[in-house]
RNA sequence: GGGCGCCUAGCUCAGCUGGUAGAGCACUGCGAUCACACCGCAGGGGUCACAGGUUCGAGUCCUGUGGCGCCCA
């Protein structure tokens, strides 16, 4: 086994390419499904096919691959399946821009050549997230990505299709819908993002007929006032009572309408009496629909005013708002112009406001599919973490609405229906029919596709191989865990959950983890617009991919969103440097002759050789133990931030700051002996080892290189077994020990700090201490102390001499000579602070003990904590009491 | 309008089932010695938004007030 040496500090560009394109070659992260173990599976929410790695994906794919890793590490046969949607109105957007540029749209196009160009823009371009992904160092298997256009896919979307049609789940029917003049297509609820947006509310005069009387209405949107059929008031208003059953007219189109009483209408808005425009307004169409009304569509699939709009045909809807209110103020129409501020919807994808619009659409029948997803969570069966999230998943489900999935689009799923002319019939198959089954006719295919979401619902089993019974399906489906933002709990995780039950009988998954959401260091949320975004690539050049994730790991509290502060990336991109220079450190005790550890090796060495081993040894050993299982235990909880600081403290602030100090004079000094040289290496090899493997699933890269060079069996770290406590290593006693020892130097080292003692001079102390057995352990570890707090030479003794600064510690008091008179004064000063300090948590506990109600009603363990707790103080304070009686007189 | 969440050190946040207020960064002092100055040692800094209540005991549970944010309509 060679040694090599490393290089001072750690520069992560140098390492993470070579170590993916390792574990790669190797299969690593290939999922065995013929493996025995237990295992574990998890698919990725598919990113946007036109997507590129942004914070949000940074911070769900460490997540994953934390858990993938660790999984693995521990036994799991383990599945991390990766993949891409195939985003049909955000390809159609890209696609529809670089037509722009040539001035043609897609239609100039035609179907077939839209679609290749769009099959072509995929294969050059749809790969790019999945390549960034992978310098995150996620290990996904590759050999199973996934595509939701994949030919298999696509099957399993006509056959979902089909079968829900049959159960008459699917039906087509004419609402009014969310229309994109800008997509051109229908979208669904949940695609339209409501802003509000200053605008204005117009009063406008409509004459009632045979009458010298006018009623006001007011509306935010005049020009479709073109398509009225009525007005209508509240069947309650008195001012308007008497109205009813009479007729205005609409301005303009000169057309008689007529005055109707319904009680969707808000009587404190604007005059009471509302326009009805049925073809352009979901209230106001299914008040239509009550009252039998003309729908009368104004305005067409692009936006613009159709020939129902009479002189404004043709005219985009916003020009012609513009026109018309001309044509009203000259009409003297306009009674009154106020400004409004409302909610208009707009496009989730290309924030164009929504047209609702009548059209002929497909749905989707939720409500059977909703009770037993509602079911699911309810019992229990399928969890979420925070718990609170499910809340919004019930309040969603118990209103859901049926769900529109037809969009008038070409990339995507194709709904397998063919229309037949002659007898109107409506073929719907998995296989292409050749004619009307009922009348032979000529039959006509369906020319909508499905909504993206349609086929990501199936994504769980669909990439698994369903409708086929696959090994996949069977091994890994359920999944054990989703992770996902909180934003798509309705648009995907609700519908995951019916679709699993529904086709699969089963849950999709067990355990949905909400992250939060990633934002700049001041809380704002990234955007463009606002021109804080933080690209994550740019990080990893910058900082390398280790300390980017484990600072999103550090700060993934379940649920809560992610402030991202660069300064504290910083601070994790030292901590690697950190680990790199403990491994230096231990490289740099090693020799060539040093073999790879067994941690079977290590237990025996505790059964068999204990008076080889050093109290920090069993120490590290006994925290190792604690460590990995606390790390496991809080991964197991989603409770990511708290395993990272588990490792970190550890690392940093156990193995570094304390077992190699206290290490180093022993592998120092030229008279330690051979043996006890092996033994420490041992140690500090088999620590370091495992320290590597525990941190492996936060920061893969930096791991595998230390590993490397560390002496090592097999070939990577990544397909290690993590570490668990083993019984032999626990000691609370060593513990204890170690944690006197520390005392003591810390009390030491704070005395000096504070008497301002040159940091490299050496002092003679002397130390009372009352227990045999506690002196033992000192003169034992005598040569760390010393080391330590930078002391030459000890003295045991009864009593301090007058002559000394003084400090106390559990174990007993100790003196520090600084060789001449000391300031008395200011000694007692000092002491009489600290007691001060000692005397009032002291006062604190007495109130309680002396407290009936306390004594009687508080658990024994808290009672008995206090005593020893006052106990502890009681006897700092009288050390520090007969301190002061002892110092020289003044 | 309905619902949910947040307010803890200068900053960003932990603090699960109530029992001695924590971390990282920043800050102050000291330190170029044999892993690391991307470092070490020591230190300062908090009426846990406010007001009530429950309890032997409240950052933690309950009610209300104020401020901020999110979701749904």
């Amino acid at each position: 086994m060679s040694c090599e040496s490393l290089a001072k500090s750690y520069s992560p560009k140098e390492v993470e390419e070579k170590w993916y394109q390792f574990w790669e070659e190797k299969k690593y992260f290939l999922a065995d499904n013929t493996a025995k173990d237990p295992r574990f599976s998890i698919v990725i929410p598919p990113p946007n096919v036109t997507g590129s790695l942004h914070m949000g994906h940074a911070l769900q794919h460490t997540l994953h691959d934390i858990l993938v890793r660790w999984k693995r590490m521990s036994g799991y046969n383990t599945l991390w399946l990766p993949g891409t949607d195939h985003a049909s109105i955000a390809v159609h957007y890209v696609l529809d821009k670089q037509l722009g540029e040539k001035n043609k749209n897609r239609f100039d196009l035609g179907r077939e050549e839209f679609l290749k160009l769009a099959w072509e823009w995929k294969k050059t371009s749809g790969g790019t997230i999945l390549n960034q992904m992978r310098r995150m160092g996620v290990s996904c298997d590759w050999s199973r990505e996934r595509f939701t256009m994949d030919e298999q896919l696509s099957r399993a979307v006509v056959e979902v299709f089909v079968r829900l049609y049959e159960e008459g789940l699917i039906y087509r029917g004419e609402y009014i819908v969310n229309w994109c003049p800008r997509c051109k297509t229908a979208i669904s609820d949940l695609e339209v993002v409501y802003e509000s947006d200053k605008g204005k509310l117009w009063h406008l005069k409509y004459p009632v007929v045979d009458s010298a009387e006018y009623v006001s209405v007011a509306t935010t949107r005049p020009e479709t006032m073109l398509g009225d059929t009525a007005v209508a008031i509240h069947p309650e208003d008195d001012r308007y009572r008497h109205l009813v059953g009479k007729k205005v007219l609409l301005p303009v189109m000169k057309r008689e309408i007529p005055v109707i009483s319904d009680s969707f209408v808000d009587r404190e808005f604007g005059t009471g009496v509302v326009k009805v425009t049925p073809a352009h307004d979901p209230n106001d169409y299914e008040a239509g629909k009550r009252h039998g009304l003309d729908r009368i569509t104004v305005i067409d699939d692009g936006g613009n005013m159709t020939d129902a709009a009479g002189i404004y045909q043709g005219m985009d809807r916003y020009a012609c708002r513009k026109k018309l209110l001309d044509q009203l103020a000259a009409e003297d129409i306009v009674l009154k112009t106020e400004d409004y501020v409302h909610n208009v919807g707009h496009c989730d994808r290309c924030s164009t406001a929504v047209e609702p619009k009548i059209s002929l659409q497909w749905y989707l029948k939720v409500d059977s599919l909703a009770k037993p997803a509602i079911e699911a969570v309810e019992s229990g069966r399928i969890r979420f973490v925070p718990d609170t999230f499910k809340k919004r998943y019930f309040e969603w489900m118990y209103n859901i609405h049926d769900w529109c999935i037809s969009r008038q689009l070409w990339w995507g799923h194709r709904i397998p229906a063919w229309y037949c002319d002659a007898c109107d019939r409506i073929v719907v198959s998995r296989t292409t029919p050749t004619e009307c089954d009922k009348c032979s006719g000529k039959l006509r295919e369906e020319s909508d596709i499905l909504d993206t979401w349609f086929s990501s619902a199936l994504w769980p089993f669909t990439t698994m191989g369903w409708p086929e019974e696959t090994q996949d399906l069977k091994v890994y489906y359920p999944t054990d865990t989703l992770i996902t933002g909180p934003d798509i709990i309705f648009f995907w995780v609700a519908r995951m959950i019916m679709m699993g039950l529904k086709f699969t009988g089963e849950i999709p998954f067990r355990e949905v983890h909400i992250n939060g959401i990633v934002r700049d260091a001041d809380r704002k949320k990234m955007s463009k617009t606002k021109g804080n975004i933080i690209e994550p690539l740019e990080l990893v050049d910058q900082y390398g991919a280790d300390a980017v994730r484990f600072t999103l790991s550090s700060m993934a509290v379940p649920g809560t969103d992610i402030p991202f502060s660069t300064d504290r990336m910083k601070g994790y991109s030292a901590f690697a440097n950190k680990v790199w220079n403990a491994a230096r450190f231990v490289l740099m005790n090693l020799t060539e002759e040093d073999s790879p550890v067994d941690p079977g090796e290590i237990d025996s060495l505790i059964k068999n050789s204990k008076e080889a081993l050093q109290v920090e040894d069993l120490w590290i050993l006994h925290r190792l133990n604690r460590v990995s299982s606390d790390v496991s235990e809080s991964l197991e909880k989603y409770r990511f931030h708290e395993a990272s600081a588990l490792i970190y403290q550890f690392i940093w602030h156990e193995l570094c700051d304390w077992y190699i100090e206290l290490v180093k004079p022993i592998l120092t000094d030229p008279a330690t002996s051979g043996n006890q040289r092996v033994v420490r290496s041992r140690i500090l090899i088999h620590v370091l080892d495992a320290s590597l493997r525990i941190l492996h699933p936060f920061m893969p890269f930096i791991t595998e290189e230390i590993w490397q060079k560390i002496p090592h069996k097999g070939d990577s770290i990544m397909i290690q077994s993590f570490p668990v406590p083993r019984k032999a290593r626990e000691n609370p006693e060593a513990a204890e020990q170690v944690q006197d020892l520390m005392e003591l130097i810390g009390e030491m080292r704070t005395l000096r700090a504070e008497m301002n003692i040159d940091p490299k001079r050496l002092l003679n102390a002397t130390l009372c201490i009352q227990s045999e057995k506690d002196r033992c352990l000192v003169e034992q570890n005598l040569e760390k102390v010393c080391s330590l707090a930078k002391i030459q030479s000890v003295q045991f003794s009864a009593s301090l001499p007058p002559e000394m600064l003084r400090g106390v510690w559990r174990l007993g008091e100790f003196g520090l000579d600084v060789q001449g008179a000391i300031d008395v004064a200011e000694e007692t000063e000092r002491l009489q602070k600290e007691n001060a300090r000692i005397k009032e948590q002291m006062e604190k506990i007495e109130k309680k003990l002396n407290n009936s109600e306390f004594m009687s009603r508080a658990p024994e363990k808290i009672i008995s904590d206090n005593e020893s707790r006052y106990a502890e103080l009681k006897d700092r304070y009288l050390k520090i009491q007969s301190n002061l009686k002892n110092l020289p007189a003044q």
